[in-house]
RNA sequence: GCCCAGAUAGCUCAGUCGGUAGAGCAGGAGACUGAAAAUCUCCGUGUCGGUGGUUCGAUUCCGCCUCUGGGCA
């Protein structure tokens, strides 16, 4: 069975470093599973490499949706299959979990959603889904509208569907590789990076996405510093204050992403530093 | 040297008319199956600066000491 390398961890801990390095050794090509790198804007605040940075290894799946679009796992995945075919050492990097979880323990076989039944549940109000789905048991909005297209689509609960044999998107021998520093170096780094976002550019690439979509109706609005730079632009807050915020609430999203590799996927290799002479080393 | 004000959670501070204490921020833990950088849930024991006194009982009142501000010489 092919070989598979999954390079995860929070943000800002070297995932990008250390799938060059690796690639660079197995001759390998880098797939990104980053569910924000996917999009062609802001490729400053979410740190999408720039072609020098690529060292001439190929890179596929960044910046290929424009700013209009939603990204999902399946979207993600109907790009992604034909190249785990054809690429011969893989190196799959990202920190979007739920994108690799999926692809390591497949998902739940739900058939697609009309797209009328798609908006009619986004437009409805928080208390109208949770009358309509009196069980389910999460406050979670975002899941609970889920639940509910998946209902009124099909007619059967998602956990029905979610209990039904699962799909893969590639059988493989996947080998994930964590690299995870210790949290206060990371939010450091984090500290670090930003400064040097903004020396490069990363307002006014802000500025550029909102004149190009002002409704901001894609999902590349929820890169962590978009809400807080547009709002320092609009005068609601100072700068200073926007970039305090966004550091904040990178370092939640840190912390949610260490629970998230923690308890959701395994863990072949962890690494404390993108150190490739160190994971050599330990390789099985 | 003298006078005044402070010393309580990692930080900024509140409070206890004497019965061992709580906000904000920071931080931490968890959930997660087609928008996931999303969306949700939960978490506060700290020699109340030290030491003596009064008291059944002191973080609280009083004395002294240490430290930190500020003022006067």
């Amino acid at each position: 069975m092919k070989k598979i390398y999954i390079v995860m961890g929070p943000t800002a801990s070297g995932k990008s470093r250390f799938s060059l390095d690796l690639a660079h050794h197995l001759g390998g090509e880098i797939i990104n599973a980053d569910s924000m790198q996917v999009y062609e804007d802001v490729s400053l605040l979410t740190a999408r490499p720039d072609p020098m940075e690529m060292e001439g290894i190929p890179h596929h799946l960044y910046g290929y949706l424009d700013s209009f679009s939603h990204c999902s796992f399946v979207e993600w995945s109907k790009k992604l299959k034909p190249l785990l075919e054809t690429i011969h050492v893989p190196i799959i990097v990202g920190g979007t979990g739920l994108y690799l979880k999926n692809l390591i323990n497949g998902y739940a076989p739900i058939p697609e959603i009309p797209p009328e039944i798609r908006s009619q549940v986004r437009e409805m109000p928080l208390q109208e889904l949770r009358r309509a789905l009196p069980d389910f048991p999460f406050q979670d909005s975002q899941r609970l509208m889920r639940a509910l297209e998946v209902f009124k689509a099909t007619g059967k609960s998602i956990s029905y569907w979610q209990q039904q044999p699962p799909l893969f998107i590639y059988k493989a021998d996947f080998q994930t590789i964590l690299i995870q520093p210790p949290r206060s170096e990371l939010y450091t780094q984090c500290n670090y990076r930003l400064q040097h976002m903004i020396e490069l550019g990363a307002f006014k690439q802000v500025l550029d996405l909102l004149k190009k979509n002002p409704l901001m109706s894609g999902g590349v609005f929820h890169v962590l510093g978009v809400h807080e730079f547009i709002s320092c632009s609009k005068g609601e807050i100072s700068f200073h204050t926007a970039f305090l915020k966004t550091l904040k609430s990178t370092r939640a999203y840190i912390k949610r992403q260490e629970t998230w590799f923690r308890h959701q996927i395994k863990t072949d290799i962890r690494l404390n530093a993108p150190d490739l002479s160190h994971y050599l080393d330990l390789k099985p």
